[in-house]
DNA sequence: GGAAGCGTTTGATTTTGATCAAATCACCGG
DNA sequence: CCGGTGATTTGATCAAAATCAAACGCTTCC
C-alpha cells in the first residue's frame, strides 16, 4: 500500500533539510560527518501520517526508509485467519527499515499521529558504504530491537495478565516520559484493540486489568488514554521485573 | 560460569584449524579470505559442550564467541521466581554472540552435546574492522534471529497448546531435517520441560499436545525423542503457517 | 435534542490450559 | 533381575482468561 502521507514539502515552508531529525534525536543521522548530513537532508522528505496509516505491509517491499520524529509506530504480523500480534514498538527516534533485506518481514503502521524523515534505500546503501560508524549504528539498532523482542517473549509466554498490562504500562511510561523514574505521566499511544495485540490477550482482559490497576490505586486514569503513574515503583514490582 | 568444557585439542590431534568450519557451514568463516580465515583458525579452539553445560549467563560478560559446528543451544531468559522462557534457539551453523555489546541479555546453555569452535572477541573485532564483509554477516544474522523472534511471538501471543506443538515440531523439522519437505523425521533437541519453556506451556501440556498429535497421526514416536511427521503440509496447516 | 457509531467497560458463562496427584516408562547400578 | 531415579504420561480438578452478551460513555451529525 506505500505511504499514504501528505507531503509537507508542498504545503509549508520547512525546509527539506532533515535539521529537526538533527536536533531532535540520535537516528542515522548520529553517524554522518555534516557533508554526509546535508547530503541525506537534500535527498530526505519529512511526511506526516495519521493514525492508523500503513506505513508498509506485511511481506511488501521497503523502498524508503524513516526516522521517526515525533509519534509511535506498531509492527504487526497477522496469521491467515486474521489474528494478530504486534510485535514492536518504535519510539522516536528510532530507524524504521533494514539494510540488505528490503522485504519486510512485519507490516508498519502509525499508531498514533506521526512524523517521519523518510530517504530512499539506495541513498542510504550508498551512505553506509562510505560510512562504517552509520552501519554499526543500524546494526546496534537490530541489536536493540533484538533485546526487547526477546524480552517481550519472556512476557508473552510467561507472564499473567495483570504483570503483562504492567509490563505494557512500564514500557510506555520508559519510553514516553522518561524523564521521571518514581512518577510518570503520559498518553497511551495505543487502543485497548492494539494493547490486547500486543500482549496477547482480549480487548476484555486488558479493559478488566486496567479496571484492578485503577481500583489498586497503581494507575489514575483521566480518561482512556491519559495515564499517572504514581508510584512507579510498584508498577515495576507488579510487571514481575525485579 | 563460563565454559564448562573439555578441551579437545589436548585429548586428540584434531588440528587447531577451523577447518570442520569451514567446511561444514557458512558461519562467520564464509566472509573471510583464506588468509583471514587461516588467521582465525590459528586462534580458534574446537570445543565439545555436554548437553545442559552454559555457555554464558544471563547477564554475564561474554569474552569469547563461537560457531556452532554440531549440536542445539538454546538462549533463556528467567524472571526473578524462576519462571522460564527459552527465547530462541541456535542450530549449527550459527554465529554465538553478538559485537558492541560483551553483555549478554539472555542465558546460552547446550541443549543437545555440541561441538562450537570459539575464539576471543578481539580476535573477531579485529578482523571486522578489516572485513566489512564480516560485520555484513554478522548484520545479516541479527536480522534474521530478529525475525525469527518476531516469528515466535505470534506464536507465543496469538496460537493455540495444539497449534503451538506443531509450530515447534515444524520449526525443529526444518531445521534438522532439511531436505526433505513433505516428510520429516529428527531426534528432539529439547526435552519436554524444555519444549514447554519455548512455547509459554507446561510440562503436561506439552505431553497431552505430543498425544493428541500421535492419535491423530500427524508424528509417529520412535521414542521419546525421535520424531517422524509423515505429512509436513499437514503439520505446517495445523501450526497455523498458510 | 437525539439517534448512530465506535471504543470501552461490565457481567455471565464457557473453555483452555494450569495445577495437583498418581501411574508408567526408561535407563542405570547393584 | 530388581529397586531406584528422573522423565514422561495420564487423570481429576481448578483457575485464569476467552467468549458471548449487554450496557455505558463519548463524539458526530442530522
Amino acid at each position: 500500500m506505500g505511504i499514504l502521507h501528505r507531503d509537507i514539502r508542498s504545503s509549508s515552508d520547512v525546509p527539506l533539510v532533515c535539521r529537526a531529525c538533527e536536533a531532535r534525536h540520535g537516528g542515522v543521522c548520529a553517524a554522518l560527518s555534516p557533508e554526509q548530513l546535508s547530503e541525506l537532508s537534500r535527498r530526505s522528505t519529512r511526511h506526516r501520517l495519521d493514525a492508523g496509516t500503513e506505513v508498509v505491509g506485511q511481506g511488501e517491499s521497503m523502498e524508503r526508509y524513516s526516522n521517526i520524529v515525533r509519534g509511535v509506530v506498531k509492527l504487526t504480523k497477522v496469521m491467515a485467519d486474521g489474528r494478530q500480534q504486534i510485535v514492536g514498538l518504535q519510539f522516536a527516534p528510532d530507524f524504521l527499515g533494514r539494510l540488505f533485506l528490503s522485504e519486510s518481514a512485519v507490516a508498519a503502521e502509525a499508531a498514533t499521529d506521526t512524523e517521519i524523515c523518510s530517504f530512499s534505500r539506495g541513498t542510504l546503501d550508498q551512505l553506509v558504504t562510505r560510512t562504517p560508524e552509520l552501519g554499526e549504528k543500524l546494526h546496534r539498532q537490530a541489536l536493540k530491537e533484538l533485546d526487547e523482542a526477546r524480552d517481550w517473549m519472556l512476557t508473552l509466554g510467561r507472564k499473567s495478565a495483570q504483570e503483562k498490562v504492567a509490563s505494557f504500562l512500564h514500557l510506555i511510561a520508559v519510553n514516553i516520559d522518561p524523564e521521571n523514574d518514581s512518577t510518570a505521566s503520559f498518553d497511551l499511544p495505543l487502543s485497548r484493540a492494539d494493547i490486547a495485540d500486543f500482549l496477547g490477550l482480549t480487548i476484555e482482559t486488558v479493559s478488566r486489568q486496567f479496571t484492578r490497576l485503577r481500583k489498586e490505586n497503581v494507575i489514575r486514569l483521566v480518561n482512556n488514554r491519559q495515564v499517572t503513574v504514581p508510584d512507579m515503583a510498584l508498577l515495576t514490582r507488579l510487571a514481575g521485573n525485579d
